[in-house]
DNA sequence: ATGAAAGCGCTAACAT
DNA sequence: ATGTTAGCGCTTTCAT
């Protein structure tokens, strides 16, 4: 050991640099550069020295020179506008991290994640901006629009689900046609000969919300149904309680049409306290097909949401942009229904 | 400009350095540079032209330049050597990170979280180590020893637990007394009658694991009994129900200590399902607290885990060693008993 | 209070 | 195949 062990400071041991990496193994620092990049046009011999030096230095490239050099950074960001209680407790983040983080493993892309709740002083914003990703994933839902556009502009972003701006173009996404998804778990109750239908949704200034919505109401028009009762269930299980609750004061529906699996869960619970059985007195779809949806009994019958998919597909049209592809602005990505106890 | 706008490019427009602000605003980049630190030694004039300039300019200061030059980053990783899987189904990293982040929130530091899991090529680690944060915290668990140690090398990291390394002497680290907790846990267990008591436990690779048994192993001891059969149920719902069941296949015991919310549920699950009562039959005492607990029936008698507060002791010891302080390397919370229908 | 000048550690032409 | 030369955009002495 020729280094001796300064490591009493709170950092380690000055970290080597290229230079000194050059000097040990006799050669210049281009390289050196070249051997970290690849080892191209580079001699056996000098290679083979280089590399020693590396080791016996225990060398790893200062990333913010090589970034600022390079002009790129090798990390993508992942932003989730949620506080962690929404990040940690909505099944659907957990399904699209690990979509994007599979995808990203067998690239040289890092993934950052950032949850950036409330963030006041604007610090995610202005590390994106500041150049410290080459892009950006935005689990979009209610963010507000200066903080995406912001971002939007300074550095590629792909979004999960429809951004909320004025004016789509220029935007990249992938979508779930929720539209369609509350169409068919609707259809099913319909199917199933259920007319008296009432709605759980999630809140309406998100573009899920209003979409599974939106489905509902025209699935239940497309066979000449009045349709029931729709509460607001915030796309969580409290709230799932709470909007049945509303509804069941409004009179005991044949079915309804929960837009998440969270929410059947808590709206399921406020039925059999009221001594209601699902499915034979009230039936329900719910939406997501996330792990609950098996956990809980009974087992939810579902319009399966492809959220792993949905990460992946996210990854993908970032890659393509980044290489200087041009992938289609947006990806839409179908569900399909998954039957089996509740309805 | 005298940029030609090269960027047809996936990113925006070109961003303004502090050269083009400074030109702007009549002044030098030094002067720049120290409105962009606080303002301090700035005329009221040269302040008020520059923050214009900055506007007008939309200028953000590029970070890989900033850092390379002023040696700090004013990021914090959090990183967590788990799978997704285990990293949203496990509600102590939830509790965990809500800590951290707020307590950080109040910071200039931002929080970047890496969920490294396998990471074959070391990517997180090279970044970590490539100057990219100015320190680390570590969900540690089991992650392998070089690994923590070339981070802990490089930067300065806070561990969440006790680290897996020979030599404990130079870390810091925030753990919970497991021992401690694990023999309140079973001490209520024989407080009320309970003689034969088998236990359910974390990996016992996993100092969290095998401290708990531990201390299971210690209060059965310290009241004259036999400890019964202790199975590894893997920290998971799916592990507690298979312990449970090869508890089980060895005789009905009084009652079990689960090391966690989590496998309690599978356990009850398998208990109920062989038509034994809890807490009648057998008695059950989980260790975490974790919103479970409390969301299941029966509500589990646990041993409250505080890792909220882990999480922002974690932040103190970090930012006390950042600000050049020196906190103490070890920093032990404490569990209590939390009461409800299992025991 | 302000500017000039010297790097921070690296990559990327450009020579050779 | 290798070295030389410029920067990348910022902070930080050091003068003034």
């Amino acid at each position: 050991m020729e280094q001796p062990s300064t490591i009493a400071s709170p950092r380690g041991a000055a970290a080597a640099t290229i230079e000194e990496v050059a000097a040990r193994a006799g050669v210049s620092r281009s390289t050196v550069s070249r051997v970290l990049g690849g080892g191209d046009r580079v001699s056996p011999a000098a290679l083979e020295s280089v590399r020693r030096a590396i080791d016996e230095l225990n060398y790893v490239p200062n990333r913010a020179a090589r970034s600022l050099a390079s002009r790129q950074t090798l990390a993508i960001a992942l932003v989730v506008p949620e506080d962690t209680t929404r990040f940690f407790g909505d099944p659907f983040f957990a399904s699209l991290v690990t979509g994007i983080n599979e995808k990203l493993a067998s690239t040289d892309y890092l993934l950052n994640l950032f949850i950036a709740s409330g963030d006041p002083g604007d610090k995610t914003t202005n590390y994106l901006v500041g150049g410290n990703v080459d892009g950006a994933l935005i689990a979009s839902h209610h963010a507000s629009n200066t903080f995406l556009e912001r971002i939007h502009r300074a550095v590629p972003v792909v979004f999960g689900g429809r951004p909320l701006v004025a004016d789509l173009s220029g935007y990249y996404f992938v979508d779930v046609d929720n539209v369609e998804g509350a169409r068919i778990g609707t259809r099913h109750l319909i199917d199933r000969g259920h007319r008296r239908i009432a709605t759980i949704t999630g809140p309406l200034d998100m573009p899920v919300g209003s979409d599974r919505l939106q489905g509902f109401r025209a699935e239940m028009a497309a066979a000449g149904l009045k349709p029931g009762p729709a509460e607001d269930g915030d796309f969580t299980v409290d709230g799932g309680t709470e909007a049945m609750q509303r509804i069941l004061a409004a009179g005991v529906p044949e079915a309804v049409f929960v837009a998440s699996d969270l929410m059947a869960r808590g709206a399921i619970g406020v039925l059999r306290a009221a001594g209601l059985r699902v499915p034979e007195d009230v039936a329900i779809v719910a939406f997501d097909d996330s792990p609950v949806a098996t956990t809980m009994t009974p087992r939810l019958t579902t319009v399966r949401q492809p959220s792993r998919e949905q990460g992946e597909a996210m990854v993908d049209v970032l890659l393509a942009r980044l290489a200087g592809a041009e992938p289609p602005h947006t990806t839409i990505l179908h569900t399909e229904l998954v039957i089996r106890e509740t309805a």
